[in-house]
DNA sequence: CTGCATGCAAATCTTTTGCATAAGA
DNA sequence: TCTTATGCAAAAGATTTGCATGCAG
């Protein structure tokens, strides 16, 4: 496999997303970007963005609308969505990794992983 | 609001749907309607599968990638979703209600709902 | 009749990709 | 110099929408 070569609008956007917690779509990041690199195309962030999941260094977040989410945080955690204004907020609740053991149970394959979103009307929503 | 009026598109959409539990795209349902309707259009599919769902009779799944699937079976249950095939499947488990008890103490809103997708390689694909 | 639903096509939105050039090692 | 990364633009994929016409009530 190829080697992976730096770049600084990747350490850009992978730095900027550690600094967000509220899971910015791409073209977000995108107009961010735009500060420093004002030539940086929204191909090159899609590019980047795919690459860095695939190391692990972040996370996307499809929900039943919208463009997708990244989130930097790769610690499982789950996610309230919210029906109205589709705000993506992190839960840091207790363990339910024992729900992984209840589906395993069901499934006769192999379980690498989980997610759980709620779902809901926010505070600003509501 | 206005009135629903019945259609004979939207019903064989919904019926078909009921035979399934493999939870197809809009598109899989186009081309299985277009045997009985060969002039119905996407955009119908799309229309109908909206309204459905926002009557409650149908649940959209969507995972992080490929397009959006259906599924008439709007109990309450989890899903595992292969990581190369895409495929989605139905699991049967025990309750993990208590999880939604757990995301409310944490989150200072109203949680109505939850879903928990479990991924990993599914049989076909390991 | 009256209004919701449809078919068709164009438009949108999001994401991906080809290619010539720029930049890292 | 060699190879990966970028910018730009076009392409692709999925879904939505405007509009004239069809069909249910």
């Amino acid at each position: 496999m190829k080697k992976l070569k730096y770049s600084r609008q990747r350490e850009s956007i992978k730095s900027f997303l550690a600094t967000r917690t509220d899971h910015p779509t791409a073209d977000t990041i995108y107009e961010k970007l735009r500060e420093d690199f004002p030539n940086i195309s929204l191909g090159t962030v899609y590019r980047n963005l795919a690459l860095l999941e695939s190391l692990g260094a972040i996370t996307k977040i499809s929900s039943n609308s919208g463009a997708d989410r990244y989130d930097s945080n790769t610690d499982l955690h789950n996610h309230f969505i919210c029906s109205k204004c589709q705000r993506v907020i992190d839960l840091e609740m207790e363990s339910i990794d024992h729900i992984k053991e209840l589906a395993a149970r069901q499934f006769n394959g192999t379980i690498d992983g989980y997610i759980a979103h709620f779902y809901g009307l926010c505070n600003e929503c509501q």
